[in-house]
DNA sequence: TTGTGTTTTATTGCCTCC
DNA sequence: GGAGGCAATAAAACACAA
């Protein structure tokens, strides 16, 4: 992709004359200087909106090439930005006017600065995101370790309640142990991480060989070996919204909850 | 000073909406 | 079909370490 030349015009209050390729929808403000002119011509940056308005100036100066914007002209902008990051037509029209700009300058920095935004807050839902990751990783490790606890404390007394057998030729229904009823304990998580951590829709499945924890972007549930029947269904659909604002908060929100998420303890 | 990485400004092409 | 939005990209400006 070539882009084309930029320079500035001197008859269009800071406007920019292009070579190169035109997009039919900017060419109202466009037009053609001989390149070689535009050679060996420099001035500073953050010229003010007076230079940019002088003949004299760029007369003397011309031509120029890509300019940054003033500290006031960006300043100005950021406040517009934080006002409303969508940019009507008199809006634009009024802060061009008021910067010194083309309304096309204005609207590109919008776009461009919509797109930092974007970026950013693709950053932070990252970050987000891996907190409650490894959050809900420490609990779920936790988790497992008081399990382990709990099974070894029943192995314990069930041996320890069984009645020695008599050799009575009956049924060993009378000399069966208490009937203590080991408590299946579900851990039911409320997501699929990996569903939120890849931004991909053929996310793989992840399998945590020590935890026998399987996630499988592909269903919806999630599920123990040791308590097949302890299953419970989760909330694992994208919204599928793409404005750029809080993709996932709606799902990490309950993150900053000191307790596990979706604890469940049934017999 | 110079090489290199980052940021900013602008273009291009495609898409959607009216 | 035109206007405007976005993603991808180019290129100039800038920052900074060696």
């Amino acid at each position: 992709m070539e882009s084309g030349r930029i320079f500035f015009d001197p008859s269009c209050q800071g406007n920019m004359l292009f070579m190169g390729n035109a997009d039919s929808r900017f060419q109202g403000t466009r037009s053609v200087m001989n390149m070689d002119e535009s050679l060996n011509k420099k001035r500073p940056f953050f010229s003010t909106a007076e230079e940019l308005y002088d003949d004299e100036y760029f007369d003397e100066q011309l031509p120029e090439k890509k300019r940054r914007l003033s500290p006031e002209q960006v300043h100005l902008l950021e406040k517009s930005f934080e006002a409303d990051n969508k940019l009507e037509p008199d809006r634009k029209t009024q802060l061009a006017k008021n910067l010194g700009l083309q309304p096309r300058q204005v609207a590109v920095w919008f776009q461009n600065r919509r797109a930092r935004w974007k970026t950013k807050q693709l950053e932070r839902d990252y970050d987000e995101l891996k907190a409650s990751f490894d959050s809900l990783h420490s609990n779920y490790d936790s988790v497992l370790k008081e399990n382990d606890k709990l099974k070894a404390e029943l192995h314990s007394l069930t041996e320890k309640f069984q009645p020695a057998k008599e050799p009575t030729g009956e049924s060993d229904q009378k000399s069966e142990p208490l009937p203590i009823n080991p408590l299946p304990l579900c851990l039911q998580l409320n997501v699929k991480v990996e569903d939120r951590l890849s931004t991909g829709s053929d996310g793989s499945a992840v399998v945590d060989d020590d935890s026998r924890q399987h996630l499988d972007s592909g269903d919806s549930y999630f599920q123990t070996s040791e308590y097949p029947d302890c299953m419970a269904a989760v909330d694992g659909e994208e919204d599928g919204s793409d404005d750029g604002q809080g993709y996932y908060s709606d799902v990490f929100g309950a993150a900053d909850q000191p307790e596990p998420m979706g604890w469940c303890i049934w017999s």
